[in-house]
Formats: C-alpha cells, structure tokens, sequence
RNA sequence: GGUCCGGUAGCUCAGUUGAAUAGAGCAACUGCCUUCUAAGCAGUAGGUCAUUGGUUUGAAUCCAAUCCGGAUCACCA
C-alpha cells in the first residue's frame, strides 16, 4: 500500500463496516447531547433510500417520546454534532421529516477502496475455531438425481463455502440411502428383465441404468396387480400378493440375513449407481469429505433406546415397542423401537448424529433436508436435547421447499421428475448455441469452449435454484428454459468477463485517488462495501440467496456506471485509475460472491 | 382435526428484527451498437401487499379472526 499520501487525514482502514464503525458515534452524541443512555440496538440505520441526499439514514421517531424534542429539531442537532466531532467520517447532513440522513465523506469511501481494491478475498473473516458439519445430497442409490436434489446440493454445497468463509471449519457429509425395499425393486426387476445387461453393454450413465429398472419393476407390479384384481382379489391384497413384490420383500430379508448372492448383486449395482453420481457430482462441482451409508449406520441408535428408558425419558408399551412423548412440548408420542426391537429412522438418525459427533466433534451440523421433514428434524433435536447429549443445541434444520413444477410436485410415476444430468445438459445447449450465436469467443479451443458452456450452464442453474429463499417452494416451468438475462447467473458473468476485458487492457496503479466521486462511482464503493455483512448475514441465517440478490445489484450497479462512464478513456488519468481500482474490486467481489454459490465466473463470454 | 410454512405487478421473486412515494427480473411498449463485450443501458406501463379488525406517531411487516394453497402428525425411509 502506498504511504507516502497524508494518511492521518484519512479513516483507518475499514475493518468494520461503517454501520458498526458510525453506531458508537451516534450513542455518544446522544449521550453526550441529552444526557440518556442509549444502545446501539435502539439505533434504526438504513441506506438512505436513492431519492434523498446523503448515504445512510438514521430515524429519529423513536427518540421523539424520551426526548420530549421535535424530530427535525433531534436531527439538526445531532446532525450539527456529528460532523463537528466527525469531519473526517461525515460531511453533510439532511432532516426530512423524522429522518436524519448522513453523508459520509468521500475521503472514508476512497479509503475502503484503496485499502481492498486488489483484495481477493474481501469479506473473508478470519479462522474461528468452530466446526460445522453440512449433510446434504443424501441420495437413495435406486434412481438418478433429480432437480430436487440439484436444490438441495447446490444449498448445501453453498452454505459450507459460506461458513467457510466466515471462519469455520467445515466438513461436507452425505448419508446414502443405499439400502431397503426400493434397492431391492431395482434388483428384482434387474434379475427378471436385465438379462445380464450392464451399464457398460448399454452404453448408459450407470444411475439411469439402475432407475430404468426401478421403472420397470413398477410397470410391472402393476401390471401383476391388475391380473389379479381381475382375477378377483381386492386390491390392498393384490398389492401385498403380487410376485414381483413377495420377491421383493424375501429379497429384503435375504439382504438383512447377508445372503452372498443378494449381497453381491447389492454391491454391484449401488457400485453402477454411484459411479453415475459421481460423474454428475464432478460436472456440478459438489464434493464431500465425508460418506456415510445407511447399510452401516442402520443398526445404530439402539444404545440410546437403553439410556433413555433408564433415564425415564423414553417408556416401554405393553408390546414390547418403546416411546417418547412429547406431548407436552406440543408434539405427539413418537415411536423409537420397533416391537421386534428393530429400529425406524429417527432411531438411527439419534444414532448417526452421535457418531458424527464422535468423530469430527463438531459444534454446528446442518442438515440440508426438504421442509416435509420438518417434524421428523424437530422430534430428533428434542429427543436428543431430552437425552442431554451435548451437540443437541448444535443440530441445525436447514429446510427447504420442493421444486414444483406449473403442474404441481413433481412425479416419478407420472414421468414428470426433470433429471438432474438431462436438465444441466439441456443448459449447456442453450449456453453453446448462445454463444455461437454472438460469436464473441471464435478463437476458443474445444476444450475451453466446452468448459465455458458448463460454466455458463451451471452458473445459469445453480444461480436460478439458489436466489430464492430456501424455505419457500419454488416453480420451475420446464417448458421455458432458465433465463441468460436479467436477474441470472449469465447477467452476473457477463459483467465480470466485461470488467475483465478492461483488466486485460490496463490495471490499476497503487496511487491513492483524492479527487471527487461521481455518484456512481460513490454509489458502488458504498455497495462494495456491504459484502462482509452480507456474508455474514447469509451465513447466520443460512441463506444464499441473500448473495445472490447482493451480487446482482452490484452487477447492475456496475453495468450503469459501464454505460456511462468510460474507464480506459476517462477524462483524467486520475480517474481512469480510480475507475479501474473500481473495476477490479467489483470483479473480485462478483467472483467471489459467485464462488460462494458455487459458481465460476468467465475471462469472457 | 392439531402443528408448521406460504399468499406482494400478467409470470417468477425481493422487501417480513415496524419507517420516507412497496422493489427487481421476465413478458409488453419507446429509444440506444463508427468509442472499454448490446448475455447490455436508459425509459414507459403494470399493485385493494388474500380479506377484515386491532396495536402504533408510523403496518406488506406485529396481534386476532377468516379465506385459499402446501407440508406434516406411519411399527415407511
């Protein structure tokens, strides 16, 4: 950084955001002014709304009562002391009606962007020491990926980058779903149709080999129901008789007795399976540190049927089954051991979140799962935290809404469910005739052509999925294909590769800039500014989106100044430098905003 | 029936820790490529914030009731 300019008329570089940094200003004029105490939480501060002169706001209504003064009056004369205290942070102040608004000078504003204009990772916060595991994916290994599982990916995927860059430790998980009676369907209908056919022999992505047969065993089970329905059983009992299905469920059996054949058969084709997901995985760009399997975690849990009924926390039913009621915290009595003393899913869900703990100790693990387990996450936390294990407080939901299409859910028996590897592709497409079509990278190899388009796909996807709060459902219309323009991921990589070109050109020199800030320039160093609070705020409400909307509006805000300011050619070399200092750090903060929602940003597009 | 979530422009969504004239994108309409990438920019139009009542200096936001939609309340996972 360059020390040779009068650095004691300028602020301290902005580690705090200048909400934080103004805050303890304001309580101490007003004590100093009124002679009451006040705390920073009584404080109402906002961006001063874009019709009105200055660049945050303070409203002043809630003083009026206490202070017994007219709010006009409270913010001349609060006004009047900050800038007399503070030249160096406020230059200007304005009331209208109960507002105070606050200019802030634009020597602070030059500060921040000379001290991080070429910090790549601005807004990263220093280790914590904190550990948080983030389980998501959590496939069932009978059928290939689907939409609602790209949500939940790119969610979780995001969320552990997020905490990441907030300083904590983090390990990605997934529990596989690789056991049960809907494994066992693929099977079965493989023994019966497959004729010894592999992946490999046909040519196809291993999951869709294995769910095309979990499709034929359905076919064909109902098939078998309605022979025997005309044939004159009822239905409930022509689904329980039917072949296909008694074979299915001696296959179980054989399964949990660890029959070879069936164990092998098992492990052949999950091994089909996962070698699809992985595939799909590495094209998306998820990873995981750590795989659990439901064939190995099962049978966990038991140990904590024994403590509870010891603790009195669960109780024993005549049969033999075993309880909890939580009746009292508004709940119902929920089942934990089956009466043949085998156990359901929220007894090994108890059992798997131990081991976790166990292993990586963890202080927060989240569970990235679909909202319509939203009473099962509730249950586990409670029993756990009526057990007294130490990580119950940690266990965080992060529970989202499902992928609707304009139909409704989406139905993997109406063959309406959009596949994961079919719609990525359909994207790319897009992306590639896209980009022929403007014809701006000719000089592109196969290889970086075809890298742009996954880029620009994904980037169109995994931003599409992820700008809209998790907790609500969310349309997708097949029928229209995700957008390149406006709110979007395209949007956003367009104008990182358009700063980049610039950068290309000509970077910015290391000598401060003194002179005046246009409004937009002003305008995006202030909005810069706010990308450490976003993450931070993203992270403690576990919501991408929040960066999503964030780094569009600093994309907009960018393509505004582009138009009408011109870097390369500015009106002074000062200015140009200013102007490519502002280009560089919003290209640094797109990329890494972007990064953090798992998306690449383009040199060009 | 109990519990939880949602209802904001034609469509998809922000705004929901109360604050100024409720915002974006898409679609529609008007302009703008001989100057750093037009996947862009500037503009026009589009609203009974589901309804009713309440609290407040101030309500899309908080409270109550009602209507609509969804999820869930399995010895399935």
């Amino acid at each position: 950084m360059s020390t040779c300019k009068p650095v004691n008329l300028l602020p301290k570089a902005p580690e705090m955001n200048i909400v934080s940094k103004i805050k303890p200003l304001i309580v101490e004029t007003l004590t100093d002014l009124y002679g009451q105490a006040f705390t920073e939480g009584e404080l109402t501060i906002s961006t001063t709304k874009p019709e009105f002169e200055g660049d945050y706001t303070l409203v002043l209504f809630s003083f009026v009562k206490q202070l017994k003064k007219s709010p006009e009056q409270l913010g001349q004369e609060i006004g009047t002391s900050l800038v007399q205290r503070h030249p160096e942070l406020f230059s200007a102040y304005n009331v209208i009606k109960g507002f105070l608004n606050l200019t802030i000078t634009d020597a602070y504003w030059l500060s921040v962007l000379q001290e991080q204009y070429n910090n790549p990772s601005f807004g990263k916060k220093a280790p914590n020491g904190k550990k948080v595991m983030v389980e998501y994916s959590s496939p069932n290994t009978n059928k290939p990926l689907h939409l609602g599982h790209l949500r939940n990916i790119f969610l979780g995927w995001s969320i552990a980058r997020i905490h990441q860059e907030a300083g904590y430790d983090t390990i990605k998980s997934c529990i596989v779903n690789d056991r049960g009676i809907h494994i066992c369907k693929s099977m079965i209908a493989w023994q019966l149709f497959a004729d010894g056919a592999t992946p490999a022999s046909t040519g196809l992505k291993g999951d869709h080999f294995v769910g095309d047969y979990y499709v034929k065993f359905n076919d064909e089970y109902k098939r078998q129901v309605e022979v025997l329905i005309q044939g004159g059983m009822k239905k409930e009992e022509a689904e329980k008789e039917a072949p296909v299905m008694k074979a299915t469920q001696q296959m179980l059996l054989e399964w949990e007795a660890g029959k070879p054949d069936v164990m092998e058969l098992w492990a052949k084709m999950n091994g089909w399976v996962y070698a699809g997901f992985d595939a799909t995985y590495t094209r998306i760009g998820a990873d995981f540190q750590k795989m659990y399997y439901e064939s190995n975690t099962y049978l966990l849990g038991k140990q904590f049927v024994e403590d509870g009924l010891k603790t009195g926390v669960f109780y024993k039913k005549e049969d033999g089954s075993v309880w909890i009621n939580l009746t009292e915290d508004g709940l119902d009595e929920k089942l934990v051991l089956r009466k043949d003393g085998t156990s359901v899913y929220i007894t090994q869900d108890m059992g798997l979140a131990e081991q976790k703990y166990e292993e990586f100790s963890y202080d927060q693990s989240i569970y990235v799962i679909a909202d319509e387990q939203n009473y099962h996450m509730k249950v586990l936390k409670l029993i756990l935290q009526k057990l007294g294990k130490p990580y119950a407080a940690g266990i965080h939901h992060l529970s989202y809404g499902m992928v609707e299409l304009p139909s409704g859910r989406m139905k993997s028996r109406e063959g309406t469910v959009v596949d994961a590897d079919d719609i990525v592709e359909e994207m790319a497409n897009v992306a590639k005739a896209k980009t022929e079509e403007l014809g701006k990278v000719k000089d592109f190899s196969e290889d970086e052509l075809k890298g742009l388009y996954d880029t620009i796909a994904l980037g169109a996807l995994k931003f599409f999925l992820l700008r809209v709060d998790p907790k609500k459902k969310m349309i997708f219309n097949p029928e229209e294909s995700i957008d390149f323009h406006g709110f979007t991921g395209p949007f956003i990589q367009f104008i990182h590769a358009r700063i980049k070109s610039i950068l290309r050109k000509e970077k910015p020199s290391e000598t401060a800039y003194t002179g005046d800030l246009l409004k937009l320039e002003k305008e995006l160093i202030v909005t810069l500014e706010q990308y450490p609070n976003v993450i931070e705020q993203a992270c403690a409400e576990h919501n991408p989106s929040l960066l999503a909307i964030f780094i569009f509006g600093v994309a907009k805000l960018y393509s505004s100044f582009y138009t009408e300011h011109h870097v390369l050619t500015a009106e002074t070399e000062a200015k140009k430098q200013l102007r490519l200092k502002l280009s560089e750090m919003t290209a640094h903060v797109i990329a890494s905003a972007m990064g953090l929602l798992g998306i690449r940003v383009p040199e060009r597009m």
